[in-house]
DNA sequence: CGTGGCGTTGACCGGGATCAAGTAGAGTGG
DNA sequence: CCACTCTACTTGATCCCGGTCAACGCCACG
């Protein structure tokens, strides 16, 4: 994975794909795995902290509810990316939740565990700590872009995010499936406004679909519109 | 300081008021200080990163812009704490603006000193490491709200979060002279309807004005405004 | 063939932003 | 001390984005 293109150019992420191995071996001597099929809770807000978890393969959703059916998709983890490490130094429960969107294998270690290895092994806690204040980064500017831009800038970052995360398909089209109400989560928006936005979108001949798959055609035009007018 | 109540209860926060001295003394001996003026801006999106900075007294905001004239802040700096270390790891710009809003003494020191120590003192990097963890929580806490929680809510809670970072003047008002502006850009509301809100609370005796303070008359229900329904 | 879930679309509505205008201080200069 | 300006506060009127609600089509599946 790159860092997402709008905050970072040209560099690579920290904790992420394959470098897992690299750093902490004593921690992946640690992990247990667990099997998760799609749509899959993994843990959710308010749960005690069980530790720390990393995705082997699949996709899972890191994501906070209002009310009984809102919620806000903050990000999604994939194949080789930390979750539930803003539990470090909470109060023992989970602020966040997270639910595969796509099965695969999970791994966890425990908090205990974890915090002993942080504290030992400083090249680790460095590049944790360049990695939380990169996260922070992107919160920041996601809560600033919900406050300030209009739903069709943010529909046209998630799918930037998205295609800067996963990828592309040989055909040119964003390599995850998600569903529109993700998609929606993802956006802070409500599932049919975003479907009204995407129409529009694909209007402009900014997007090109194929069944739910979706391909930015214009690339200059769509991250336009992420742009600040001042 | 005591963490923000909603999110955690009682622990003391990491890096903030006093505990400064006892952790780095290297670093306290490296720094540079600055006397700012009320309103004077200490860097803003863009400029390239100094350092990271400190609160010597005196009140900083953390904001973020979007187009000429709407602005969102993420949070205050009061005496103790740090502000500019999301720079940590970045691509070598800030990507918030940091303003005086109280005059008094805010000091620096240059990132790569910074890095170096945080390499160095392991204890130092793991509490650092701890205390993004917290601000993430706030982070996505925060994004959530504005993206779900109508503005009442928001602004109830703005104003709790004041009262556990500045407390209380003795007759009980809320510690801190802001003006409407500015909370309302920490609402991420505008200033009229802040000001709206502002007056149907106190219809409803959840709030007393005198002049510009403001105090929470009924503390129980200002926070049941903060609660998710569900 | 019904039935249930999701995608799609239209109609409506309301929270909150925007616009406009008036008022009250707080300096500032004569 | 008053007039003048400037900025912040206050309030009403209006508008519109986007959320809500409801209906319909479509396909999968029992």
């Amino acid at each position: 994975m790159k860092k997402v293109a709008i905050i970072d150019e040209e560099k690579t992420c920290f904790l992420c794909k394959n470098c897992l191995k690299e750093w902490i071996p004593a921690i992946l001597a640690h992990k247990k795995n667990y099997k998760v099929k799609k749509g899959e809770i993994i843990f959710k807000e308010g749960d005690p902290v069980k530790g720390i978890f990393f995705v082997n393969n699949g996709i899972v959703k890191v994501h906070k509810r209002w009310g009984a059916d809102k919620e806000l998709i903050l990000r999604f983890a994939s194949e080789g990316m930390v979750f539930g490490h803003r539990a470090l130094g909470g109060d023992g429960v989970y602020s966040i939740s997270a639910t595969a969107i796509q099965a695969g294998i999970v791994s966890y270690v425990d908090m205990e565990f974890f915090e002993t290895t942080l504290k030992v092994n400083t090249d680790f806690a460095y590049k944790l700590l360049m990695f939380l204040a990169y996260d922070l980064r992107v919160s920041e500017r996601k809560t600033r872009n919900v406050a300030h831009m209009p739903v069709k800038g943010r529909v046209a970052e998630a799918l930037i995010m998205l295609k800067d995360q996963f990828g592309l398909t040989d055909d040119g089209y964003i390599n995850i499936e998600l569903s529109r109400q993700d998609l929606a989560s993802f956006s802070g928006a409500t599932y049919e406004t975003v479907f009204r936005v995407i129409n529009e979108l694909i209007s402009e001949n900014l997007l090109v679909l194929s069944g739910k798959r979706i391909s930015i055609a214009n690339f200059e035009k769509l991250s336009k519109l992420t742009e600040d007018a001042a």
